[in-house]
DNA sequence: TTTTATGCAAATTGTTTGCAGATAA
DNA sequence: TTATCTGCAAACAATTTGCATAAAA
């Protein structure tokens, strides 16, 4: 808690309860949850909390560059504290996100770039399938 | 026209009026229009088609593995009649949309798959920065 | 005929916004 | 202090839905 508090200071921004707590729970999960499913997971300690903080807070560190923001394709936005470019697995049976390191998309960049002479800055990619738990049953 | 016709039929879908203005727009453009930008173009055209019309339409097309959906990270998805999986890279200044065509995936989705037991079905790919056009401006 | 699609308007829902009071620095 | 944040309620906007009519097969 101590260093998230460190990481909002260094970026500028108050050091609030709900920002702390908000930080706090994407920085220790890889559920990538969304701004309900962190509300929910707040209410029990930080009943007076409203959605709306929620909101404004994740903007606010997507803005700070300390999160990044996920498009899987449901119909809201999940978030996620590891903001090194890396591509996301989604389960289409249970829905889970995971999360694959990895530096093989370099080399695809580089040859995109030298083929269209766009200058690639970011990148979101998503695959789409069946996790190992989900094909069992 | 007359493959467009076709390509409906062949999905069981009632050949309308809309339903082949909307495909022939996609199918004749590289320019991944929104549903909205869609309802625009055929204003001329098709005055008395409603936008739900053709969100109704988007979703059929979608539902027969005819058109895919594309969620870029604007506020609503654009369409692309190329059915191919392949990266889509966005200009972060002027918006387009612009398609690259490779195989080079392959292999990541085979380690990926190797890696994690994950089974792959499809995937989303979306590069963002600054295009040749907005470069030099 | 029978089934499915269209168009209108209303509903839905994740997210954003305005603002007054509260809090961090 | 004073600049920023919070929480509430209202607003927003893309998309969906219900239903009566219309059109395709």
């Amino acid at each position: 808690m101590q260093r998230i508090a460190e990481m909002l200071k260094a970026k500028n921004l108050k050091v609030t309860p709900q920002r702390l707590a908000i930080f706090n729970v994407l920085y220790h999960t890889t559920e990538h949850p969304s701004a309900e499913t962190i509300y929910q997971a707040l209410q029990p300690t930080h009943p007076t909390m409203s959605l709306a903080t929620v909101y404004k807070t994740l903007d606010a560190l997507k803005k700070a560059n300390l999160i990044q923001e996920l498009n899987v394709g449901e119909d809201s936005f999940r978030y996620d504290a590891n903001i090194s470019p890396h591509p996301h697995l989604i389960c289409l049976k249970c829905k889970k996100v995971m999360d694959f390191h990895t530096h093989a998309l370099d080399s695809l960049i580089d040859k995109v770039q030298e083929e269209t002479d766009f200058k690639i800055l970011s990148q979101k990619v998503y695959f789409y399938g069946v996790c190992p738990d989900c094909q069992e049953s």
